[in-house]
RNA sequence: GGUGCGGUGCUGGAAUUGGUAUACAGGUUAGUCUCAAAAACUAAUGGUGGCAACACCACGAGGGUUCGAAUCCCUCCCGCACCACCA
């Protein structure tokens, strides 16, 4: 019999779903909360750079069932936003109908990829289900005062034409289009995230994540500790007041650079200093002001010298003068988009009572379908006919003006993983019975450049938290541990785009080789968090590695003749057995794929050179070790050729004993002056006896020739390894 | 400019509580099988010298600590990522 991928994944992927047997528990005693960070169902396919994550999480969840947990690995649809919309301009299909056109063609590549969700799960951003409960927070927060409206200048993009978060700027240009922003006055909502700022640093002391992310997080916020000096009327923030009698002049935000004509006391000095207009201050950074210290500041220096501005240098002063204050980069964020395919922001004007929001029982405001997506310089929804109709004030109940902004994405997104817990709870946000059994998140997959998603998440949950939304027990920080993958480059080692004609799907390998190989390719490439480069024969190669489990598991099982023509005792086989279980174990628990699958290639080669050893107990430790990563082909050699009774996924993963780690003999080097000279084995008992070993050592005709001619000056041992003899 | 991460065979990478460098793959070469090819299998494969035993040299470069350094410290070079007039 040959491997025949394509049979045995389909057949396998159609027992596994009738047999339901990656349902979630719906009474957890040990839980495990695993999560991809959800897509958004682009026209593009997906390529194998996205597989990455989800197949890493697959093998987490597979190996955790396997050790007892109860696990919950969910998937949904992050499925509002610009793109079906810009679609939608251009081609006048509705963003709702490409979009859930998308996520058909999406989930398929995932089912045929192997990959274990429990779609009873599943949930979808863009439906009125989802989105009431996105209202809802939306309104919680504005009860709280964290929602606000007001007149700022925004970021406005001139050919999307919407405005755009600061996070959506890129070098002064549209990070969709790429086109220069510009700056317009409009009236916005916000949320106060700004609030939060020192949680958001300080929570991130007891969460593994990559240290690198968590920099990430706190460059953003941008905490600086300073103080707020006046000099007369103009306020400046700086985190050097102790400089402040060496301050010879003050800026203020201005286009260009230029004297202002006006001259203010330095209160420290009681001299007056001229006040300058400066390109390098930034009007919203601090008050907009600075003092100018030329000689103490690199910055102020220069501007100093090139108008001619004073130079005084004075030692620092010890009493400090003005307010302190602490400044931060972070913003509040601007939620508002003048946007179709976006989530109502449920709110209303009355004339007399302003801003208002829609009562609880009135939510969801849904998306209205007779509008005109075109953009006009204002929202689609104000074209709708529909809209407004029953909109009232919540308090004198006369007739009120619907908002017809939409949220950003990045609003729904910042809750999705709470939802997941309990997607079809029609009454509340979440139950305190389903958030305390799964949350907060156990493991999360996702890119870890998404600075962005991952500071809006952890600040809705902190106010969900706060507010009793989901149970307070759960602690003020939703993903405990983080882990992003490395970027799968095309093979030319450029990044996939269709432009380069270098993208790679899952659907160019699979119908080829099969998902298994696939899959046990991408883990096999390199460390999970590295940057790393698509090789097709590499692929092969894995196809190889599959192919030598399938014919190791055809060859004639005899145990009556284990051990007659190996040169492997049964001991060191179990050793070999015993230490490949351990340290799959233990790689799986740290991300470590690649060599979790190069241990059970070594495994492998040890059974096929020594085939008399083979018995059904090696073989189905072997089949499960390979489960998380190649489920189908484990589970037809489990059930089909070692005939055991149940899936392979349900079985229990095999445990290792410590005695059978440690071997009847052990290797120790000998070194002559810190090089390696020689080896000498010794029984295992004797290993750690310094005497008994430097006796060997000196016997060993290699070492010898070393050390006859001197006398021995130092003798280093370390039990079990080595001996070191210094001459 | 700042901050962080990294640099190991022909290639992807193992090895980091200092202790036998190059696991596991890929590639290449030779061989077996075949009319031939593919597949599969076997062997070799860091460099230099040598028939060989063996020796010396190699973990970006240089230095240091140590009995012993890919691993720790210092200086420099290169690459990647993020932030960037942040007062």
């Amino acid at each position: 019999m040959i491997y025949d991928h394509k049979k045995i994944e389909a057949k396998w992927r159609e027992v596994w779903e009738k047999e339901e047997i990656y349902k979630t528990s719906k009474n957890p005693k040990k839980k495990k909360y695993i999560l991809d960070m959800f897509p958004y169902p682009s026209g593009a396919t997906m390529h194998v750079g996205h597989l990455e994550g989800y197949v890493a999480t697959d093998i987490l969840s597979r190996f955790y069932r396997m050790r007892g947990y109860d696990v919950l690995h969910p998937m949904g649809w992050d499925a509002f936003g610009l793109p079906a919309e810009n679609y939608a301009i251009k081609t006048g299909i509705h963003p709702d109908k490409s979009t859930h056109d998308n996520i058909k063609i999406f989930k398929k590549q995932l089912d045929v990829s192997g990959l274990s969700y429990d779609w009873d799960y599943e949930i979808d951003t863009s439906s009125p289900e989802f989105y009431k409960w996105t209202q809802t927070i939306f309104i919680k927060m504005w009860q709280k005062g964290l929602a606000y409206k007001k007149k700022a200048p925004v970021n406005w993009c001139p050919k999307d034409e919407t405005v755009l978060a600061n996070e959506q700027v890129v070098d002064g240009k549209c990070e969709r289009c790429d086109t220069p922003v510009i700056q317009k006055e409009l009236n916005q909502w916000f949320l106060k995230i700004t609030d939060y700022a020192d949680r958001l640093i300080s929570g991130l002391d007891g969460i593994n994540w990559p240290e690198e992310v968590k920099l990430q997080q706190k460059n953003w916020i941008g905490r600086s500790e300073g103080r707020i000096i006046k000099f007369d009327d103009i306020e400046v923030f700086t985190t050097r007041p102790e400089t402040v009698n060496s301050a010879t002049f003050i800026a203020v935000a201005g286009e260009s650079d230029k004297f202002t004509g006006r001259y203010v006391t330095n209160p420290a000095t009681d001299e007056k200093i001229p006040v300058w207009e400066a390109s390098y201050v930034m009007l919203d950074y601090g008050t907009g002001a600075i003092m100018g210290v030329p000689a103490y500041d690199e910055r102020d220096l220069v501007f100093a010298k090139k108008n001619k501005i004073k130079i005084v240098k004075k030692p620092y002063t010890k009493k400090l003068i003005g307010e302190p204050k602490v400044n931060y980069h972070l913003r509040d964020w601007l939620v508002s988009r003048q946007r179709y395919w976006g989530c109502p922001i449920p709110m209303v004007y009355c004339k007399d009572h302003d801003w208002q929001a829609v009562k609880f029982e009135e939510l969801p405001v849904t998306l209205p379908n007779d509008v005109d997506y075109n953009p006009r310089g204002k929202s689609p929804n104000a074209s709708s006919k529909t809209f407004q109709e029953g909109a009232k004030c919540p308090i004198c109940g006369k007739k009120a003006k619907r908002e017809v902004d939409t949220m950003d994405t990045y609003v729904d997104s910042s809750w999705y993983f709470v939802r997941f817990v309990d997607p079809k709870n029609n009454n509340k946000i979440v139950s305190v019975e389903a958030s305390k059994k799964w949350l907060p998140v156990d493991e999360y997959v996702g890119g870890g450049h998404v600075v962005q998603h991952l500071l809006f998440a952890r600040f809705f949950w902190k106010f969900m938290h706060d507010e009793g939304l989901v149970d307070k027990s759960l602690g003020d920080e939703p993903f405990l541990k983080l882990r992003a993958p490395g970027w799968i480059l095309g093979p030319d080692s450029r990044k996939m785009s269709k432009r380069w004609g270098n993208v790679v799907t899952p659907d160019d390998i699979i119908p080829k080789f099969g998902a298994d190989t696939l899959r046990v390719y991408e883990m096999f490439m390199g460390p999970f968090d590295v940057v790393k480069v698509w090789n097709l024969t590499g692929v092969e190669g894995a196809n190889r590695f599959l192919k030598k489990v399938w014919r190791l598991f055809q060859l004639p099982i005899n145990p009556a003749c284990a051990g007659r023509n190996s040169q492997l005792s049964n001991n060191e086989i179990n050793y070999k057995l015993h230490k490949t279980v351990k340290s799959v174990t233990e790689d799986i628990e740290n991300y470590k794929f690649n060599t979790a699958i190069a241990k059970i290639m070594e495994f492998v080669n040890v059974l096929t050179v020594h085939s008399s050893q083979i018995t059904v107990h090696k073989l189905g430790i072997l089949a499960q070790l390979l489960a998380p990563f190649a489920p189908h082909i484990a589970e037809e050699l489990w059930q089909n050729v070692l005939k055991q009774k149940g899936s392979v996924h349900a079985s229990e993963w095999p445990e290792y004993d410590e005695k059978y780690l440690v071997s009847n003999e052990m290797n120790i080097a000998v070194q002559v002056n810190g090089k390696l000279r020689g080896q000498i084995t010794v029984p295992t008992q004797i290993a750690s006896d310094e005497l008994r070993v430097k006796t060997l050592a000196k016997k060993n005709k290699k070492v010898a020739k070393w050390i006859e001619s001197g006398r021995i000056k130092k003798e280093i041992f370390v039990p079990n390894k080595l001996i070191n003899f210094v001459v």
